[in-house]
DNA sequence: TGAACTGGTATACTCTGTGATACTGGTAAC
DNA sequence: GTTACCAGTATCACAGAGTATACCAGTTCA
């Protein structure tokens, strides 16, 4: 067995590209830092911002996140209960990887009205 | 029901990252391009170069972004067969997208080493 | 008084992405 | 002549990601 010495870059590389599918993987986490990141606060109003999601599936995915530091959970204790989520620092790293993704999106259906 | 003006970027760039996630959704899809960017051209080159790859997953990978034109099946037909694949224009517009998703993997883990 | 909002939970279901294992036919090297 | 490489295919099986629908207690609006 041979070790590619050349090759511990790309061994390192494709180790890191799957750490961070790993992490961000799944169809809603992006989503749903994205908009907290553009200053949603509320369940509900992060709900309605994106298309398609359940709020079964944005409850399990607020969870999942609050316990990895992805975003912190404020609850207010009035009657009803104001709940509000915020993102992170931790958070906000994702910001060049959506910004790349939303770019490519854009370009994309841009390419696709044209062609 | 009101329409909100100051959130119609907001829907669009939401729209633009769920048609990204859609189409790069999963496991392998990136991993499998950033190899054949990478200069690997054999099927299992590009299986041994992506840790948790399996045959069976890696050809039904294959198979899908070739019919979508992100990759090019080329076969020389000595024998036996000579398969080659390799990336296509459309292909390449992911790598903003890769790089920035690798910066984030390489990034978390100096922090992990870290902390 | 009833509808609609809030922040979720409960239950039941689908389904497909993913994994494990084995196998094929041909070639080449030891 | 047996082992190992190539480029895959075939079969089976499963967890868990995701969907659908209904529901709750409390509050505000009309």
């Amino acid at each position: 067995m041979k070790i590619d010495l050349q090759n511990r870059d790309a061994a390192r590389e494709i180790q890191a590209l799957q750490d961070t599918i790993y992490v961000i993987g799944g169809k809603w986490k992006l989503p749903i830092i994205n908009s907290i990141c553009n200053g949603n606060k509320r369940f509900r109003e992060i709900e309605r911002s994106i298309p398609g999601i359940t709020t079964r599936m944005l409850s399990r995915e607020l969870k999942e996140m609050e316990m990895n530091k992805l975003i912190i959970r404020k609850v207010t204790p009035t009657s009803p209960v104001l709940v509000e989520y915020e993102s992170t620092e931790y958070c906000r790293t994702f910001s060049p990887v959506i910004i790349a993704m939303i770019e490519w999106g854009l370009a994309h259906r841009e390419k696709i009205r044209e062609g």
